[in-house]
DNA sequence: TTTTAAAAATTGACTAATCAGTCATTGGTG
DNA sequence: CACCAATGACTGATTAGTCAATTTTTAAAA
């Protein structure tokens, strides 16, 4: 694959991760996509045989390059909660600066398009933290809790602080609303 | 309006419900909605001038709906925490027993389709929610945490508890996962 | 280096299906 | 009869996807 056929792909997807972001998948027309990625539309099914391909491949893509981001220095030998934390920072740092990211995977994981097989088959990707998490509950670090709730808490609670740092315009305290977040998170979490 | 017209308009709201959180605004043509309600395609745009409008005008009312739910019995002279409990338990009960609004409100609320008005306007019927939160900061009940990261967090739990006992089946364990998140919410967010 | 021709990539006019919304007509009720 | 909710065939716009024609790339031959 050249240079001139990865341009075109890649400008593609990029301009399809903002338009769906922005009016999802169906208010998005593939017309549209190729129109502003700078290609006829001929082009747009040459790399995505039909737009659920192009939705498939982009969600893949997209998914790889959060989970990327979040799993770094991960594979410490900190103690417990200082893993925990840096996951913590990882999805909330990781969301903001990947804003579009943030807000595709949300709306497609959330999206009626997506089938329970689909779903399970996404969930793979972020198979670590549930490790960390199952860690935790072995070792007596988490409260007795139901591992799927102290999950769900998690990552919706990470969710919601990225949301928060978005949509309010408080990117200069990422930091602070970060340290305060975990702080909530663990309180709530840790045994004792 | 007599009964005929409110069970024609109440039928295309109820299958507009349905239609919309199966497969979102976009994937659900108003031909579809008229010929389940069981009415001409006309009828639907003689009650909403446009896709928009009915749009809209079930967002309100579904909006309202769990507004309504969320409220019940939160007006007792009763402790703080057992306040805040009580308001965790609605918003969760509520979700799990109005699964369509509850699917309904998170996927579509922030939707290009609902216009700022109709989203201003709904969101003054969670305005007690903050009130209380408020409360509990006044009161030193709460931590000394920022307001709107406390709202978030409390919100987005309880949805992501909601989800959790729908997605998974929990419906037999629901008074239980409400205890249990409630105490990590609680154990996260109380002074102390 | 230049020529050349096959292969690959790109194009946009085109299609059948579907979309939101219209309106002259119909049919039921008081 | 008068009234108006209800109808569904209809419209112009838009949709995802096609394909014959054209341009660009490649690489071997002259």
């Amino acid at each position: 694959m050249d240079k001139q056929v990865k341009d075109k792909k890649t400008a593609i997807m990029d301009v399809a991760l903002k338009l769906f972001t922005e009016r999802g998948f169906h208010g998005t027309s593939t017309a549209q996509i190729s129109k502003e990625a700078g290609v006829a539309t001929g082009t747009l099914f040459n790399y995505f045989p039909t737009k659920e391909d192009l939705i498939n491949s982009l969600y893949f893509e997209v998914k790889g390059r959060l989970s990327a981001c979040i799993k770094e220095g991960l594979d410490s030998e900190a103690p417990f909660e200082g893993r925990m934390k840096r996951l913590w920072s990882n999805f909330i740092s990781c969301g903001v600066n990947k804003p579009e990211e943030f807000h595709f995977i949300g709306q497609f994981s959330s999206s009626p398009y997506i089938t329970k097989i689909t779903r399970e088959e996404a969930m793979k990707e972020y198979e670590f933290i549930r490790a960390l998490v199952e860690e935790g509950f072995r070792n007596g670090e988490i409260g007795n809790y139901s591992m799927e709730l102290a999950m769900m808490i998690l990552y919706q609670s990470s969710r919601a602080v990225v949301s928060l740092i978005l949509d309010t315009g408080h990117l200069q305290d990422t930091d602070e609303i970060i340290e305060e977040g975990f702080e909530i998170l663990w309180r709530g979490l840790a045994k004792n």
